[in-house]
DNA sequence: TTTCCATCTATACAGTGCTCAGATAATCCA
DNA sequence: TGGATTATCTGAGCACTGTATAGATGGAAA
């Protein structure tokens, strides 16, 4: 921080501008949401002049869409930490889990990551990061029962919760508690319990 | 409209200017998207200063809002069409067809209902308008298998499809086809075959 | 060393939400 | 009917935004 602003000032040259502005907006993400974001902002807090992220990223959708990048990374990170079971239903159970933690506790990457008018999916990386993000959840849901139709079910079901706790849907279900309590406690009996794809539950018995 | 602008105009009191900006904020999110709202704009689209909507609305959350809320109304009534029949399972099946629906034919007002940046939902009223709108669908649910968390698996289900095709997430399930087609003809099939909650499926077996 | 070029600055423009003094006219009251 | 009150609307101004462009800077290649 200390050692690294006075250079970034002094140079002429940032040197490593386009990296620094990508964190630099990924960080007014975590502490002011999506909302909060601004090209301004992101060159003030990387110390640079407004016109300067221009030249790498072109407008601020580009920026924000390296950040989008990053953003599906980390949650391919998260669903990838879930280790397979013998048990593919509590696997999927799991990655639910795990999905709906990785929306509440990164709610501004989250959020843009979904939405298009903000980021540029023209942009071959991003599909690539995309679908990427979800192989390995995809295969999961494959090794219950396959089908693109199941897979958007199941993926439905779990952006659902997501989008309707990150958008204070379901306090009806918190009792008070915080989203990190939630999630710890509350939201794995609510899956083992009312989750029609979860553990305890037969999806050949369904169909 | 061509006998109310002028009139509109001539007079220095519209006369029915909450009313009027109201239905221009929700054109616009017709025309262009919830991106494309602005308070400068509406008061443009309703003949008058820039000024004039903070008299009426204090804030351009405030005129929002009023959109919300009448948003969720229409939500109400679309969902209220569906007929109850001596089939719940098919009943739910139904509900989230208008569902979504709803949410492809009124993207607009669909995603500014979901927005809590946008809308003031400290108003008494949109607790109630948010609330009346999802009651008969709740009831459909606890008809089948009652239960706040069942609520909101099935709710979350719904709403998780509606955002994903809206986001343009699912588009490798339309084939070419457009979001009406969609809806019309493929969601239905999709529904009745992978949907854990609709007919032909028993929650009871499933739990 | 000198030229070249990527990088960054400075400035300007059009747009936004919001605020506030003042103009306007509808309404209420005598 | 006439006058005062009050809700309504205008117009200008402030701070902010993204984007475009001309020019300054300095690293790197020749």
């Amino acid at each position: 921080m200390e050692n690294e602003r006075p250079a970034a000032k002094a140079a002429y040259h940032h040197g490593n501008l386009k990296a620094a502005l990508i964190e630099a907006a990924d960080m007014i993400l975590r502490d002011h949401g999506i909302e909060g974001f601004s090209l301004r902002e992101a060159a003030r807090r990387a110390g640079v002049s407004i016109g300067a992220p221009a030249h790498h990223f072109g407008s601020a959708t580009g920026l924000l869409t390296e950040v989008a990048l990053l953003g599906y990374e980390s949650l391919g990170q998260a669903l990838n930490a879930v280790p397979p079971t013998e048990d593919p239903a509590a696997d999927l159970q799991q990655l639910a889990l795990a999905y709906v933690n990785f929306a509440l506790a990164h709610p501004g990457r989250f959020r843009l990551m979904f939405r298009p008018d903000l980021v540029n999916r023209d942009d071959p990386r991003y599909s690539l990061a995309s679908t990427a993000a979800l192989t390995g959840f995809a295969t999961a849901i494959g090794r219950r029962k396959g089908g693109m139709a199941e897979i958007f079910m199941v993926w439905s079901s779990i952006h659902g919760m997501a989008n309707l706790i990150l958008d204070g849907k379901a306090k009806y279900l918190f009792n008070g508690a915080t989203p990190e309590d939630f999630v710890a406690n509350l939201l794995p009996d609510l899956l083992s319990q009312a989750w029609p794809f979860g553990a305890g539950h037969s999806p050949q018995d369904c169909v």
